[in-house]
DNA sequence: TATATATTGACAAAATTATCACAATGTTAT
DNA sequence: ATAACATTGTGATAATTTTGTCAATATATA
């Protein structure tokens, strides 16, 4: 267990955005920044900013604030975007596609190392340089390449059925674009499940409520 | 203001889970189910689902449970699922057109009527049936169409510029796919931010502190 | 260099959220 | 019809999360 465990959910939700928020100052070539100025940017209050940065370590300085470039770095590695995980993507479908080609994987510590579907037309087909494999060959691609993560882009019937497999050959984190819930059946694997229906109608809720 | 405002956020976001999962329960046929039931195939405790439920009324009945039908119908109408609000799509590239292909709109309460891209070699293109227009044919658009919510896949630039105008326009809820924070900015407008690059990076954390 | 100012890190207090526990009450079986 | 059982809704309690406060200490200024 490394010291930085034990930090609440609430704490980590936030940490992407810090990071993000710390990117955008960095690149308009700002310095240096107060807890208070960086609450007000984002809507927050400055204590629990730096709660949230003491949870990992004091990464400021009295009278001076933080430091953009590096508070920026740290937090990036508390992320692991410093690290390279080897990522799968199962589901070339609609979405699968558009999140492989959408999202910069490299940026965000994963290296897109293979994509699968169970549609034999798709097979061959290149998505972002990489090949589609059939669904079939998913094991043996694990056997040989040992990821880290698999992105779910299939239906939840599939997902319910391959999540359990894909833990056995070594995968211990999942994205999770299903309907089914994984975290709710096998703990020790890290899970963030991407519900857009449910974000959706938690929009519809929000609008029918103003 | 209803009776069921003041609803706290953590209440709110899980309602779409229950009537994901009470969905599931009908479509198998299953007519009952009791809290404590229902914790157990969720990972919630009993009474987080009694007390949740009981924000928006009594439906169980003592001895018996709840009946799903019946529970799953009112969840739905405190979601607005049963309205049918106008919605347009602003950027039809890999995301936008995935989120436009995939997802159910209608069970969700929303209707699709309008797609738009800045890019013309888009334009009079199909998608689901709706064809593409350009970005500068919104604003007449929203005149004589009212939508109630946009469905932003556009970059933060474009994103932190057109909100506002689509606000003027009538706009009260985004769904933003972009980076921009719309909620930091513009109050009593409602706004689900879906920060896929922010997900990708908390699955790094918790990958990298299994 | 001395003084005024700014800002953190840590702890205490407040607010919010989740859990517990049980009386009230309906259901089921005999 | 009656008794045994199941399960809700609710108020009390516990846990967690957020906010407030301030001594300690660095920076900036004259």
């Amino acid at each position: 267990m490394s010291k930085n465990d034990g930090v609440s959910n609430s704490v980590i939700k936030r940490l992407p955005r810090y990071y993000r928020f710390l990117g955008e100052l960095k690149n308009k070539g700002i310095v240096r920044i107060s807890s208070k100025d960086l609450s007000e940017r984002m809507g927050l209050t400055a204590s629990q900013i730096r709660q949230d940065l003491n949870c990992f370590g004091g990464f400021g300085q009295q009278g001076y604030g933080y430091n953009i470039e590096s508070l920026y770095t740290e937090i990036g590695k508390i992320l692991g975007v410093d690290k390279t995980r080897k990522a799968i993507l199962i589901g070339a479908g609609n979405l699968g596609k558009a999140v492989a080609l959408h999202m910069s994987f490299e940026a965000r510590g994963f290296n897109l190392i293979g994509i699968f579907d169970k549609n034999p037309a798709l097979s061959g087909q290149m998505i972002r340089g990489i090949p589609v494999r059939h669904t079939d060959g998913i094991f043996d691609f694990c056997k040989d390449n040992n990821p880290d993560v698999a992105v779910l882009c299939i239906p939840s019937v599939a997902a319910e059925s391959l999540a359990p497999q894909l833990i056995q050959l070594g995968i211990k984190g999942f994205w999770n674009f299903s309907h089914y819930d994984i975290s709710a059946n096998h703990p020790n694997v890290a899970v963030e499940n991407v519900h857009l229906s449910d974000s959706l109608m938690t929009l519809s809720y929000r609008v029918s409520n103003l």
